[in-house]
Formats: structure tokens, C-alpha cells, sequence
RNA sequence: CGCGGAGUAGAGCAGUCCGGUAGCUCGUCGGGCUCAUAACCCGGAGGUCGUAGGUUCAAAUCCUGCCUCCGCAACCA
């Protein structure tokens, strides 16, 4: 095994069922540890579910059920999305595991030990019938923003994390890690906003409901959820546990993925924690953009929700994965519209990709039974193929180094379109006509099939199930053929390859009529 | 002046750091091909680069003002 990559989702918050924005949070972490992996690093792949708080608590109690029974069924329905998605994850943490909820109980401890953690009270806006604290910027004209009714300003007891303390050292830390916060154009945010302006001391415990973990030492407290979120990166790895190899081994994390709006946390509060516990910090946290739908965000509370188990179960999970990762732009956000979708769907995949896999290997079939010979006739042109497809692994590879997966896609794409393109200039179908032209037609259709079999391996991060079927139709068997080590040969395959036709890869989608279809669903 | 991001063909984006023919994908129009999922390949049309000034031989790119949109401001992936 090769050096080792950790690298996390963010926790999802199963206060309803999860929509296609968390989906790719998911999807986008499963491309790089896929990736990685394939890189023949020891990966690490983390995703679970943050639990406690009053919400849930509200939901719970609204439905009738206890909190437990209440996310039990959410959870459930986000480990069948992920096993929808293909999520490769190699582990799952709930934040009301036991093992979690001890360790954070002794991270609580160990920083209060040590005085970063320390007892006082603040003020803050009081509904007594919401039973929830409102600071004055949350209020709405002076009232509760959830029900409208009148506040009462309140004093609450509550204990406090030393973030302040830190506020010079997480300065330090982005100011000198320009590579610490990606994109870069977030790390000013965190040092505008929030850094050079100075930290407050954060609340970290509440006393106003109950479902979450308990102060150790003051059972009227829940610890603050993001100290128990953040804290499952590290004790997911079993650390403050009987166990802690793993911790040993994994932590500190290469890489934190998580939506732009939770850099805050990841980036201040979760570095002041790790420096106040003397433990390493994460490598890298890298805030993605967001899934908007026209102009709106994707938002449970605004109904526009879109669900993604729909969308694989009529699209295809592997093409609503590539649509995913391939029509966010890096860092930034991107739309998301059916439209958008199928035109993907249609053109990357039925059109150039789809097809080329079809064409070839009914070529393959039709000119010499499924199976070529072995004479050969090269030409100077089939030295494009191999010299791009090196070109292209090189710079897919600098991509996805860098998280970067639409540009990776695009780089594939762009080898993609050149074999559709060698197919037009070398003309198998003339080359067929002629008897003296059959070892150079086999020629042209074994570079055809060794570029599918590049195509085929370079997108196995990104469509994995593809990956296979398109490899099995072109006879690519075993490590050898289907190995990234194995792209460093172009011409690996065997001269005397066999295909199989398979099924069609990606149907084409009637734009019109699916819209259509939406439309009619909608009344 | 709270902080940050963005305004480039019909749509979505790149190019801006290090000024010098404005590029990509989709769509559209025309042509080619017939192996293939009416797919593939080639070509054309379409942009005074938000706006007003400035610097320069030369500005999408550097400087200044203004307009518009978006995000953040302590629990939305």
C-alpha cells in the first residue's frame, strides 16, 4: 500500500431527506478518493451524519417519534442514496454513535482541563414560545423569525471555547498556507469577515433542549453541535478510544470537502480546536460551490428541492454523476436544470462517448467477426492517438491533483473527440473495400479500441460501473489492461483482442418530449 | 464607504496575475461521411468583453469612478 489520503464529506444534517446538493458534496469526494485510489494511495474515504440538535428534536417530537427513531429512518435513506450513487465511502460515522459521543465528551473535558473552555453567560433574544435564542442580527423587526411573536431579552448560562486565543495563530496559519483554503479567493473571505476583525469566544454548550451530548462535568449543558460535528473527522478514526491506530495512521486529513457556506467553521473554528487539543491540522479544506436551480439555491424551506433518487433512477446513475462533476465549475457554483442535464447526457455521453464505444466495436464485429488479426500497417497519424492520450492521463491527473474534476472531464473529452475524429480520417469502412487495405483496417480498429480502453480507465473515478461495462465490450481484462499503471502503454491490449457487443451505454434522451413530460407532471 | 465574489456571441464558461490576432462547449445555419445511439467529421454566422473616463504605440487584460447581480455577517451541501 502507498501513502496514505483521508479525505471527508461534510456530516449531513438528516432533518429531512437529502437533495441532489448533497449529492454532489458526496459524489465530488467519491471522484477523489476513487481517483487516489486508483493512484495506489491508501485512501480513506469518510461521510456520516450529524445528528443532535434542536431541530431534530422539534421534528421528532412533531412526528411523534423520539429523536433516535426519527434520524434512524432519515439515516437509513441516505446510506441507500449513497449506495445509489455508487458512494465508495469507507466508513460511515453517526454523531449518536457511542464511541463518538464519548470521545467528544473527552475532548470537552481535555480542553476545559486545560482552560480553553470556561464557564459564563451571554445575552441573547429569548422566544419562550419557539423556546430558542435569537441574536439581535437573526431577529426580524425586533421579533422572532420563526413565528414573529415578541422576545425577551435573556440571559443564558453557557460555557465558552477560548477562540479568541487562537485568532493569532489562524492568522498566521492562512496567511502562510496559501494553499490551505481552496479556491484561494475564500481564504480573504475568512480573513475579512471574520479573522483581522477579531474572534469572539464561542458558546459551545446550551441549555435550552437536550438532545445532543451532555457536558461531562454539568449535565444541565449539550455540547454545541459544530464542536461535536466537527469533532467526527478524528474520532471516526478512533481517537481518545481504546483503539486509536487508525487515528494514528489517517489524521491529519489530507483534504475537508464541504459547501462554501461551512468554510467558516472548518477553516476557524476547527483549526482553533485541533491547536487547543496539540494536534495536527487538516492539509487542505476545499469549499465547492453550490448546485443552484436558475437562480435560486436548492433549499428545502424555498420547496424547489430536486430529488436525486428521481433523477438516477430515470437518468442513470453514472450519467447524473458525470453531469455532477463535470457542469460545476471548480470553487464555483453551477446550474442545475433538466435541460442542462439532458444536454450533457446527449452530447458527452450518447453522442461521443456512447457511440464511439458502439461504432468500434460493431466495426470490429462486422469487418473481422469480433476478433482482429494479427498483421498491422502503421501510419504517422496513428501516432495522434497515443501521443494525446499520454498528453491527456498527464493533465487529467494535474486536474484531479488539484480537485479539479470538470477540467479533468474536459481533458478526457478532448481525447474523446480526437479518436471520434481518427475514426473520419482513417475511413475503416473504404480501408474494408479493399483486400490489399485489411492488415492496415486492423490496425486503425486495434488503436480504436486501445484509446476506448485509455477513455475507459481515465473515467473510472468519475463513472464506475461505465468504466467496466465499456472495458468488457472491448475484451480489457485484468489488471494489466485496466490498472492506471497499465496507461502507461498505449498498445497494451491484446493485437488479437476480441470484443463483445454490449448494450447501448447511454440512450439518447428526447429533450422535447422529457420537458414536456415535466411539465405535465408539475399539474 | 461592513467583507467577499461576479458582469465576455442565444445559453454556460475560459482568457485578466505576466497588456499585442477574443477562445471553448451547447444551440443555430451550411457541407461531408455512411462504421455508429438521426450519432460522427468539416466549415459559416453570431461579441463595440457591464458602463464612463485615464495610462499606453496598443487595454477583456493595468488605474479610477459608477451601475447591476450574488454570497457572507456564528447550525442551508
Amino acid at each position: 500500500m502507498g501513502e496514505k489520503f483521508y479525505i471527508t464529506t461534510p456530516i449531513y444534517f438528516p432533518s429531512a431527506k437529502l437533495h441532489i446538493g448533497h449529492a454532489y458534496s458526496t459524489v465530488a469526494c467519491d471522484a477523489i478518493a476513487r481517483y487516489k485510489r486508483m493512484r495506489g494511495y491508501d485512501v480513506m474515504f469518510l461521510t456520516g451524519t450529524d445528528e443532535h440538535g434542536q431541530k431534530i428534536e422539534r421534528n421528532a417530537q412533531a412526528a411523534g417519534v423520539t429523536p433516535k427513531e426519527y434520524v434512524d429512518d432519515i439515516v437509513a435513506s441516505i446510506k441507500d442514496l449513497w449506495k445509489l450513487f455508487d458512494i465508495s465511502n469507507d466508513r460511515f460515522i453517526r454523531t449518536t454513535d457511542e464511541y463518538h459521543e464519548k470521545a467528544v465528551q473527552k475532548i470537552f473535558q481535555k480542553l476545559y482541563d486545560k482552560g480553553d473552555i470556561y464557564k459564563s453567560s451571554y445575552e441573547g433574544w429569548y422566544c419562550t414560545p419557539c423556546e430558542s435564542f435569537w441574536t439581535e442580527h437573526q431577529l426580524v423587526n425586533g421579533k422572532c423569525p420563526d413565528c414573529g411573536r415578541d422576545v425577551e431579552l435573556t440571559k443564558e448560562e453557557s460555557y465558552f471555547f477560548k477562540l479568541s486565543k487562537y485568532n493569532d495563530r489562524l492568522i498566521d496559519l492562512i496567511e502562510n498556507n496559501p494553499n490551505f483554503i481552496l479556491p484561494q479567493s475564500r481564504a480573504n473571505e475568512m480573513l475579512q469577515n471574520f479573522l483581522r476583525p477579531g474572534l469572539e469566544d464561542l458558546a459551545v454548550s446550551r441549555t435550552s433542549f437536550k438532545w445532543g451530548i451532555q457536558v461531562p462535568f454539568d449535565d444541565k449543558h449539550i455540547i454545541y453541535v459544530w464542536i461535536d460535528a466537527l469533532s467526527n473527522y478524528i474520532t471516526a478514526m478512533g481517537y481518545l478510544s481504546d483503539d486509536d491506530a487508525d487515528f494514528k495512521k489517517y489524521w491529519p486529513a489530507d483534504v475537508h470537502v464541504m459547501a462554501k457556506e461551512i468554510v467558516r467553521f472548518h477553516t476557524i473554528i476547527w483549526p482553533a480546536m485541533l491547536m487547543a487539543l496539540e494536534l495536527p491540522l487538516p492539509k487542505q479544506v476545499f469549499g465547492h460551490g453550490w448546485l443552484v436551480l436558475g437562480d435560486e439555491k436548492i433549499s428545502k424551506s424555498r420547496g424547489n428541492v430536486v430529488d436525486p433518487v428521481v433523477l438516477c433512477g430515470k437518468y442513470g446513475t453514472d450519467a447524473m454523476r458525470y453531469f455532477l462533476l463535470r457542469e460545476v465549475p471548480f470553487g464555483q457554483d453551477g446550474v442545475f436544470s433538466t435541460k442542462a442535464l439532458i444536454n450533457r447526457i446527449n452530447s458527452d455521453l450518447a453522442n461521443d462517448l456512447g457511440n464511439l464505444v458502439s461504432r468500434t466495436v460493431a466495426m470490429v464485429i462486422k469487418y473481422f467477426g469480433g476478433t482482429l488479426p494479427e498483421s498491422r500497417r502503421a501510419e504517422p497519424i496513428d501516432e495522434t492517438l497515443s501521443a494525446l492520450a499520454a498528453e491527456v492521463r498527464e493533465k487529467m491527473c494535474e486536474h484531479m491533483d488539484s480537485y479539479n474534476s470538470p477540467l479533468a472531464l474536459t481533458e478526457i473529452w478532448r481525447f474523446v473527440s480526437r479518436t471520434n475524429k481518427y475514426i473520419d480520417e482513417t475511413a475503416p469502412w473504404v480501408l474494408a473495400k479493399n483486400e490489399e487495405d485489411r492488415d492496415r483496417l486492423a490496425t486503425v480498429l486495434y488503436n480504436l479500441c486501445e484509446s476506448i480502453r485509455h477513455i475507459a480507465v481515465m473515467i473510472a473515478p468519475f463513472m464506475p460501473t461505465t468504466s467496466k461495462k465499456i472495458l468488457e465490450q472491448i475484451g480489457a481484462e485484468g489488471e494489466a489492461l485496466t490498472s492506471f499503471d497499465s496507461l502507461g502503454t498505449f498498445g497494451a491490449s491484446s493485437p488479437t483482442l476480441t470484443v463483445k457487443k454490449g448494450e447501448v451505454l447511454f440512450p439518447r434522451i428526447d429533450l422535447k418530449k422529457e420537458l414536456a413530460e415535466l411539465e405535465a407532471a408539475k399539474k
